[in-house]
DNA sequence: TTATTATATGAAAATATTATCATATATTTG
DNA sequence: CAAATATATGATAATATTTTCATATAATAA
């Protein structure tokens, strides 16, 4: 068995870690919210579903999902919800991804 | 609207292609086989299977579907096919999350 | 030519994710 | 307190992904 192989197996947990986080981000809408907070950290739910023209369940159970996955963080203020970006890192997947040259 | 608004619908299309790509390497058995091929280009479908100690016929679907949304090549010599890494860029994604500090 | 080996394929089953809908909860306002 | 507003929740439906299994194909060897 090569360094290789081994390595494999010793690093399973860090695949799955890895490919949780990435799920989270790997959607669309997901991937809107980020850029979307990155520009103007800090939206309303409303403001959110506005911008990106969805419906208010949709969008709230994506931000509690990326919240839970520790992509965001949210801070109430009355009636509100303000999200905003909490692990500004996931970021750099979108730039990443942009320098990617694969099938698309 | 705000300007990031009218970016957001702008860029939908890229999101989508984004996603798609994300998708293609968020699962714990496709970023073993990123390692993997990172570390030792060109390994023969049973010597991916072997590392992963994973079903043939898996590990061939996850390859054939990496190699359809271009991030792996393959070419075939004699009985074998061997995989590479046609787009190294996608290896960044792991170092990415790595930084991260999301709930893991 | 038959057997063996490596890989691919395709259908079906199992599982996970995403969207929708109705409604609950919490806060503010009149 | 009742009404209005913003958000969350949870069940269900719709859809997509992943796994499994049986088998096909293609190359090589006996």
């Amino acid at each position: 068995m090569t360094a290789e192989i081994a390595n494999i197996k010793i690093n399973k947990e860090k695949f799955e870690k890895a490919a949780y986080i990435l799920k989270a981000v790997a959607h669309p809408t997901r991937l809107a919210i980020i850029q979307l907070l990155e520009q103007e950290d800090g939206l309303s739910v409303n403001e959110i579903c506005e911008a990106l023209e969805s419906e208010q369940s949709l969008i709230s159970h994506h931000l509690i999902n990326m919240k839970l996955r520790g992509i965001l963080k949210s801070n109430k203020d009355g009636l509100n919800m303000y999200y905003s970006l909490k692990e500004h890192e996931v970021t750099k997947l979108l730039a990443c991804i942009e320098n990617c040259n694969c099938n698309m």
